[in-house]
RNA sequence: AGUCUCGUAGCUCAGCUGGUUAGAGCACUACACUGAUAAUGUAGGGGUCGGCGGUUCAAGUCCGCCCGAGACUACCA
């Protein structure tokens, strides 16, 4: 391969894998007792896999295949999410039908069918994404949410649950479309548009307590009313309690009813007394004021009477607002001021209006009341506690004008609403009973029905709970036992959630899901919990017996089949099963056991321990409450265990600008064609090297440019040099390695860094740090390989004879370039296998046939020097330096120098750099390195303060301290050097200092071509003499003919003949360096004539002469 | 509305337990180097470290408030 192709590299290995089972092989070669548990967390494969598929898939296959080359066995099963509402919703779409017509137009057989395709619609694009992004994972056979035996284990975890007494039927309010007849998920109320902007008919009502409940601070002025506020005047016949704040302030206040007149106290929270008294009132103090007004004045008087706190109002009693109905349960503890702590001062009066059948947090503050406040529910026709609007979202008939009308206009049919809604009424009778203080329009964000347009009631409904919250502590204690990647996810978001836990709502009313195994009596006094299809055929057969049907287990276990089985109580009742569906959030949940199909077979894998928990999970952190959640919390309830070790929650993939993908926007990246262009590896590289996988990832194709032209593109060039010349060289690794010892220094070097990073990088694996990782072997690669080892080592691969020196070279980038494919696997796992192989194929130094297959580098710490890695940065710096100043005198390389000072500040710095000093000369063009001991008078010495030491010894005197240490004197300095001490004085107190307190370094001086990083001073020797300028000319044309032969297309070996066109510069070089010129260029000879015919060509500024260059 | 995360150069990101003149890559400009050549080196421009306050000898880093982006939860009188 000439040049650098990833996809063509990805072909080839995916059919490499594919033909040699390497996948499964590099499960079975490890050891079965040696296992690193993964869980594939579900897709669905209704959705087309996207490129944020991508980025998750990465993160899950670079552990497990780094895992697997430290020897560990990882299974990884895969799976699919098959149930749930987007499904439905699609085939009722494809059909053109709805819910409604399930059971008419269409059999609920036929739908279940319709259900089970469209889950798989897509299947076929996910196994190929799967694929071509290089995921290892076990696709043939995979764990479904919908098969029997599936559904079977998750029977049995809700049976657990079920005896443990954590399942239980309750009220909640939920969101309800009446106009659908349905139940809402807050997933559906999040649909865009849902939310929209409504003007309702508010009122503030007057609640009249009754005087002998009043705390003594309120008795003795007369009638009292609290005031309440509420959107939704026609949940007020439901009317059972008043909450307000414990410490919120509250005042009372004397005024007019500003529709009725007449003289009233009221209680509102102080901060709400401006937003209440508008304009239409003035406050004041004289009583001449309440004595002397009329109706008809424009304005009405208030005065604030008395402050009590919202504690104080707790317990007293009040009228009943509408008196259409009482609760059928506890009515005597209706009615009464109750304490919550969600009350705000921000709307309203302070006081909130509470009618617990009709609002989350009022059912919850009535419950929590002691004794709880019953909600307004009534007995019906049948005996059933219902509230007062029925299912249609109708008032019942004890609502007498009113009942039988719809409590919000827009149910009703088109052209049929009343001028005036409940609501305006309601508002009308209030006040005409001066019982409401004001009435006004309001604006305010509600939610809607997706479905009908229409607005959402919160309605009390039947559901089946798991009671999570009594296990609240167990998980929040196991919690605390998770790796959690990052810790704030773990800690926060998810330590919070599990704080403020509440029970499970279990209950869909659906078609497609798991059905809840639950049957009973009518009249609820018996019931039974399925947890096995044994179970299940065991009953039926007593049923049958007892009710004398004919029933059998159904082949299909989801509705309609499963609702037609009729079961028997033990007192001989008819039982039938719960219509309720459960949360498919419940199935993902489950799947550590239900993949296995447990506990019906596979028991020792869980109760073993050999694939639970899971070392090892990954998903988007919006999965924080959801599969991270229930993976956890039944893994708690149950097994009371984690269900995983560690977790990585990974961050969004938005689009370049920051911006969320959506094809409404159109910049939704296909990940098919972004492999197929740029390659899985450059892509899988560029996600996990770019940002750090919990941060969101601003995705830019030109991000994976960039990673193939610098990381993917200088490897490869640094392995297609190696090949260039082991394949001249016959290079097959067939030589005894060369003792480290006896390697030149950059040898040593270069293999000391490996193995610092093979150190970082494992570590940075093994925390799930691969971010971290990446970014070490891409410094490597680029800036130690490639521009330095390779670049300074060149000439030793294609210069001379096939010794030690050279063997030597081949040995150390050889075990560099395997070493960097072991590193790189996990997260470029094509490009790596292709250089692996590529080289041990070559040499067969070791058995395994992909990289996959081979283990994870050991860091041997004998071979890493840092004194070497100290010293090898010397050598970087000074040569930089040296350039540098080049490039400011405007000397080029090609031309010769002969020396460079190095000031130095000890005796190791002069061992050290001397080591390194052919590497420096050679790499700046400069024949040697001059130490200057003694600098006085030469080169200045200055001193600076280290902050971080002396900002413990001065503290407050550390900004004149390091004033007075800048300002140091030659003779200064040189005292502290000397004495190792140095006394200072600031402002009368007194400090010693020693030398780490002050960092000395070198000045710059006029005069000298010298350059300074850090504690790195050179100077440079500029002269110039008629050798060196020869010399330089030799160099140039050296270059010249290099680059004839070139763009000549000679072999690198071809001999040559030159001949030069004769100048004074020509006729210099060649005769002091005719030698070093023909050794160059592999010159036979070189030959100066008058007229040569060949290419001209620049030598230096000005001057063009023609050369000639043939093969011999 | 609450909880959490993020905000550093035109772009993508480093910046450890507070410590010197805030760094790297990309992009841009100029010059060089080159038997790896769609690579490389040197130099240059480019920053109120989201804003305001506070703690401290010292704040990009710690604390408070605010602004902006995102995620989740809730939608509430």
């Amino acid at each position: 391969m000439k040049q650098l192709n990833l996809p063509e590299i990805d072909a080839k290995i995916r059919k490499f894998w594919d033909e040699n089972s390497v996948f499964s092989k590099s499960i079975e070669e490890r050891p079965a007792d040696n296992s690193f548990v993964f869980y594939e967390g579900p897709p669905s494969a209704n959705g087309k896999p996207g490129i944020h598929h991508v980025m998750g898939r990465t993160v899950k296959d670079l552990f497990c295949r780094f895992q697997t080359m430290k020897g560990k066995r990882v299974n990884r099963k895969g799976g699919w999410d098959t149930h749930g509402l987007p499904i439905e919703l699609s085939v009722e779409q494809s059909l053109g039908i709805t819910k409604e017509d399930i059971g008419t137009k269409i059999s609920v057989d036929d739908y279940n069918a319709e259900c089970r395709k469209t889950v798989m619609q897509y299947k076929d694009l996910w196994d190929d994404i799967t694929r071509k992004m290089g995921y290892w994972v076990d696709l043939d056979h995979p764990y479904i949410t919908f098969d029997n035996e599936y559904i079977e284990s998750v029977w049995w975890l809700l049976g657990q649950l079920y005896q443990k007494g954590l399942l239980y039927k309750g009220y909640t309010i939920q969101p309800y479309s009446p106009a659908a007849g349905t139940g809402l998920s807050s997933h559906e109320l999040n649909q865009p548009g849902c939310y929209r902007d409504v003007t309702d008919t508010t009122v503030v009502a007057q609640f009249k307590t009754i005087q002998d409940t009043l705390p003594e601070a309120l008795k003795g002025y007369g009638d009292i009313c609290i005031l309440a506020w509420t959107t939704t005047p026609w949940t007020l016949p439901s009317n059972t309690a008043l909450t307000v704040g414990p410490k919120i302030e509250y005042v009372l206040i004397k005024t007019f009813n500003q529709y009725t007149f007449e003289p009233v106290n009221v209680i509102i929270a102080k901060a709400l007394v401006e937003k209440q008294f508008g304009q239409k009132y003035f406050e004041t103090g004289e009583e001449s004021a309440f004595l002397q007004y009329l109706s008809s004045d424009k304005k009405i008087p208030f005065s604030v009477l008395k402050s009590v706190t919202g504690e104080e109002l707790i317990g007293i009693r009040y009228e009943q607002l509408l008196p259409y109905a009482l609760p059928y349960e506890n009515p005597e503890n209706a009615f009464r001021v109750i304490g919550g702590n969600f009350v705000t001062t921000e709307d309203g009066t302070g006081v909130v209006h509470t009618a617990p059948t009709f609002g989350a947090d009022d059912m919850k503050a009535a419950k929590e009341a002691v004794p709880p406040v019953p909600p307004m529910l009534v007995l019906d026709e049948n005996g059933n506690a219902v509230p007062l609007v029925n299912l249609q979202g109708k008032f019942r008939s004890e609502l007498g004008d009113i009942g039988g009308k719809y409590v919000k206009n827009e149910y009703y049919a088109e052209g049929t609403a009343p001028e005036r809604s409940v609501d305006v009424e309601i508002a009308i009778r209030l006040k005409e009973e001066n019982k409401a203080f004001k009435v006004e329009k309001y604006v305010h964000n509600y939610p809607h029905c997706w479905r009908t347009d229409k607005p959402v009631l919160y309605y009390p409904l039947d559901s089946w709970f798991i009671r999570s919250t009594a296990m609240k502590d167990k998980m929040i204690e196991l919690n605390k036992t998770i790796n959690w990647k990052p810790a704030h996810t773990g800690e926060k978001r998810f330590g919070n959630w599990l704080e403020n836990l509440n029970d499970w709502n279990l209950s869909r009313s659906r078609y497609w899901g798991i059905p809840l195994p639950i049957w009973r009596t009518e009249d609820a006094t018996e019931e039974i919990c399925i947890d096995s299809i044994e179970n299940l055929g065991k009953e039926i057969q007593k049923a049958n017996e007892k009710l004398g049907l004919n029933q059998s287990v159904p082949k299909d276990l989801h509705r309609p089949y499963i609702d037609d089985v009729n079961l028997v109580s033990p007192s001989g009742k008819s039982m039938k099963r719960e219509l309720d569906l459960i949360d498919v959030w419940f199935d993902s949940g489950a799947m550590p056991y239900a993949q296995w199909h447990y506990p019906m077979e596979n028991k020792d894998l869980i109760n073993q321990g050999i694939t639970f928990p899971a070392d090892f999970i990954a998903e988007g952190v919006d999965q924080t409450r959801g599969w991270f959640f229930t993976l956890h919390a039944i893994a708690s309830m149950v097994f009371e265990n984690v269900a995983y070790k560690n977790v990585v929650s990974n961050g969004l993939v938005l689009d370049k600008n920051g911006v969320k993908m959506s094809k409404r926007l159109g910049n939704v990246i296909d990940p098919f064609e972004t492999i197929e262009k740029y390659g899985a590896d450059a892509t899988r590289w560029y996600m996990i090297s770019n940002a750090q996988p919990w941060d969101n990832l601003k995705f830019d194709l030109e991000g994976i440019d960039e990673v193939r032209r610098k990381f993917f593109g200088t490897l490869f060039n640094t392995y297609s040099f190696f090949t260039l010349y082991a394949n001249i060289d016959g290079f097959v690794g067939k030589e005894a390695s060369i003792p480290m010892e006896n390697r030149p220094e950059i040898d040593r070097w270069i293999i000391s860094l490996l193995h610092s990073l093979i150190k970082d990088v494992e570590a940075d694996f093994a925390d799930y740090e691969p971010t971290n990782a990446t970014r070490k072997v891409m410094t490597f690669v680029d800036e130690h390989l490639s521009n330095w080892y390779v670049r300074l080592c060149r000439r030793r691969f294609w210069k001379g004879d096939y010794s030690d020196d050279k063997i030597a070279a081949y040995q150390t980038l050889y075990e560099c370039l395997v070493t960097i494919s072991k590193l790189m696997a996990p997260v470029a796992p094509m490009f790596a296998d292709w250089l692996y192989k590529n080289l041990n194929d070559a040499t067969g130094l070791e058995k395994h046939e992909s990289v996959h297959l081979a283990y994870f580098p050991e860091s041997d710490v004998t071979k890493i020097d840092t004194k070497l890695e100290q010293r090898m940065d010397y050598a970087q710096r000074i040569s930089s330096l040296i350039l540098s100043i080049r490039k400011k005198e405007n000397i080029r390389v090609r031309q010769p120098l002969t020396k460079v000072m190095l000031p130095i500040l000890d005796n190791a710095f002069v061992d050290q750099v001397d080591m390194v000093k052919s590497l420096i000369l050679s790499e700046v063009n400069v024949k040697d390195i001059e130490y200057l001991t003694e600098t006085e008078g030469f080169i200045n010495k200055k001193a600076k303060a280290n902050f971080k030491t002396l900002g413990k010894i001065l503290g407050k005197h550390m900004k004149t301290g390091a004033q007075m240490i800048t300002e140091f004197s030659q003779n200064d300095i040189a005292e502290l050097e000397k004495s190792g001490l140095y006394n200072m004085v600031i402002e009368g107190d007194s400090f010693t200092l020693t030398p780490e307190d002050i960092e000395i370094s070198f000045d710059e001086v006029q005069g000298w071509q010298v350059a300074v990083d850090r504690d790195i001073t050179v100077a440079l020797d500029i002269s110039l003499n008629e050798n060196l300028i020869a010399e330089g000319y030799a160099r140039e044309f050296v270059n010249r003919i290099q680059n004839i032969r070139k763009s000549s297309d000679f072999n690198v070996t071809d001999r040559i003949v030159v001949e030069i066109e004769k100048h004074q510069v020509s006729e210099e070089a060649v005769s002091k360096f005719e030698d070093y010129i023909k050794n160059e260029v592999l010159a036979d000879r070189i030959k100066l004539s008058e007229n040569v015919d060949g290419e001209s060509v620049e030598i230096i500024d000005g001057l063009n002469l023609n050369i000639r260059v043939e093969k011999v």
